[in-house]
DNA sequence: CGGCGGTGTGAACCGTGGTTAACCTCACCC
DNA sequence: GGGTGAGGTTAACCACGGTTCACACCGCCG
């Protein structure tokens, strides 16, 4: 799961594309100002480029902002399922193998976790509806790991639980620097089975 | 028409001025499109009115924004002080005050919740900075009151775990709907305390 | 060597949207 | 009853920023 000598098609995390370098500095600036603040010379800046540069790599703005969110709800989706697999059939080892990884994707992507939930709209109806489509699998994937530990609560009940969790663990964000990232991981995902277990 | 003689400059919940429902309005937009993606004229046709007569009640698109945050972190700050003082010595105690005070907030609130932490960047620099320390300050108490219960972890341990405490009550926009108003804040209040409270 | 696809540049185009200007209406008041 | 000021309206102004265009450069392949 690391460098391949890049058959293909270029996206290695060494040794970028033009096209990814554009991607990763657009998804730092988006974070930092919001996406409709950014200008695409500003991207092109970051990247060592003119702003109509971009318009060889993507379509549009949108477009590169699109391609952003459903990358990260592919990644999220993915990874859950993938570990929920892993973690066997208990629901609370599930619970911690769920709550570990998504504390390291918010430690690992702060700028993805905030152009997620704050750009979404802005976003073209179709691709903001397949967004959040992954979105509300992997949500529901939670739900039900979740479920299983509380047996007798709604639906309802489950789901704004979950909802919870995400904001807890994703204030990264907004709690950047001073602790240590293994101390701050072990923070969160302490509280964070400490509320989804509660009650 | 509407407007009453109010003895004190308009600021009633039934019958607010001209200027209270152009803020109501907007936060409401802004909270559901961000606030650059919202025009004058669309804030404007939400009150019953075009565009530019905004300009007869605020200086700016951008005075709109900047009253409509510093009030919320004013409202936030005041409300926990208070709080804080009418609960008493018990630091347990005075959490589950805060507890309840900023899940009340958050469920009366939404959209201002929304806008908050949004959109805070859309602000010019003197005022970002005014924002920014009420709601320090605001912080402060909380990690003055965590601080009590966790006596051998570090301030910015404590911080963190604040941090986290608002993302987790915050998440009320995320999951509006489908349960009661009375159910969430019972299942947010008991969450919350769990994280607040764990190890 | 000569064309060709891929990438970048500066200039120009143009829609959108915040803001201002000029004018209107009307409740209120001396 | 005419002046006044608050609050609206429409039209115009203007800056900003996304997008397109025409052109230049360069590595590569036949």
């Amino acid at each position: 799961m690391t460098s391949q000598p890049d058959s293909a098609l270029h996206s290695d995390v060494a040794n970028p594309s033009r096209r990814e370098q554009i991607l990763r500095a657009a998804a730092q600036l988006f974070a930092e100002r919001g996406s409709r603040a950014v200008g695409v010379d500003d991207v092109g800046a970051a990247v060592g480029v003119t702003g109509p540069a971009i318009y060889r790599h993507f379509a549009s703005k949108d477009a590169m902002l699109a391609e952003m969110l459903l990358r990260i709800s592919e990644r999220l989706l993915a990874g859950g399922t993938e570990r929920i697999a892993a973690a066997g059939d208990d629901p609370a080892d599930q619970l911690r193998a769920l709550v570990d990884f998504q504390v390291d994707f918010a430690l690992d992507n702060p700028a993805l976790i905030t152009v997620q939930d704050r750009d979404l709209g802005a976003l073209s109806d179709p691709d903001a509806r397949r967004v959040r489509q992954l979105q509300r699998r992997y949500v529901e994937e939670w739900v039900a790991v979740l479920a299983r530990l509380h047996p007798d609560a709604s639906t309802a009940a489950v789901r704004a639980r979950a909802h919870a969790v995400f904001g807890l663990i994703n204030s990264t964000p907004h709690s950047a620097g001073r602790l240590s990232r293994p101390a701050t991981a072990a923070l969160l995902a302490e509280m964070a089975i400490a509320a989804a277990t509660a009650r």
